[in-house]
DNA sequence: AACTATTTATAAGA
DNA sequence: TTCTTATAAATAGTT
């Protein structure tokens, strides 16, 4: 969106690319900040530079989210369910491994967001 | 960047703010594709609507990331319950299949959390 | 889902 | 980096 039409790919010259990834790094925080607001959707962006320089953003509600469950461990929260003395039929199971894999492809997400949390107070111990 | 200009503000009208998540979301995930490939830069976007489904992106770089970390937190998580050799009854599988759907919005933030930290740690051990 | 009038983002240049 | 400006792209309102 300029004064030429852009096609991409990685950008050779350093220092252009180093001036794009500013100007669209802070335009791709500016509409994840929109959307979250004007949808009420929880999100978050993670971005590591070429250079290994971390921004992002978190949506009000997701910062929320992370600091209310950074506290609780895993195992606390998933031991119950598989610790219960529960009799099953088969294709009953079978809907619920379908289940779970479409909770773990969510979870994979999860991770993301742990990270980011975590190298936001790292960085940021006092905030 | 339309008929009118928005303020940025939780839009009321469902209808209206179903329509605009979309278009948004989709606007938003497609720059999140440019930027990691115009910059080289390795980013994740996860965005949740305010029903709670899922949308997201990542790099490559990152996906790669991810998979190290999923393949731990699946193997060890979840796995063991495919392992069990159970019977069903319907409306426990039932139960069941609730309680492990707001047990993995739970656990989601904490698996992150761990992720990241090691994640960041072998990115930037002497920061 | 499509259509466009407008707004917004941004590429290139300074 | 910051600003300027021409242009490309996104999208608000509408159908």
């Amino acid at each position: 969106m300029g004064r030429g039409k852009v096609e991409i790919k990685r950008i050779e010259n350093a220092t252009c690319r180093q001036a794009t990834f500013s100007k669209r790094r802070s335009g791709l925080l500016k509409k994840a900040h929109e959307l979250s607001v004007l949808c009420d959707a929880q999100l978050v962006a993670v971005i590591f530079s070429s250079t290994g320089k971390l921004f992002h953003y978190a949506s009000s509600s997701m910062k929320e989210m992370l600091a209310r469950y950074e506290q609780y461990s895993l195992d606390v929260q998933i031991g119950p369910i598989f610790h219960r003395d529960l009799e099953y039929q088969s294709h009953q199971a079978k809907k619920i491994k379908e289940e779970l894999y479409q909770c773990t492809q969510r979870i994979r997400y999860k991770l993301v967001l742990m990270a980011f949390y975590r190298s936001y107070q790292f960085r940021r111990p006092a905030s």
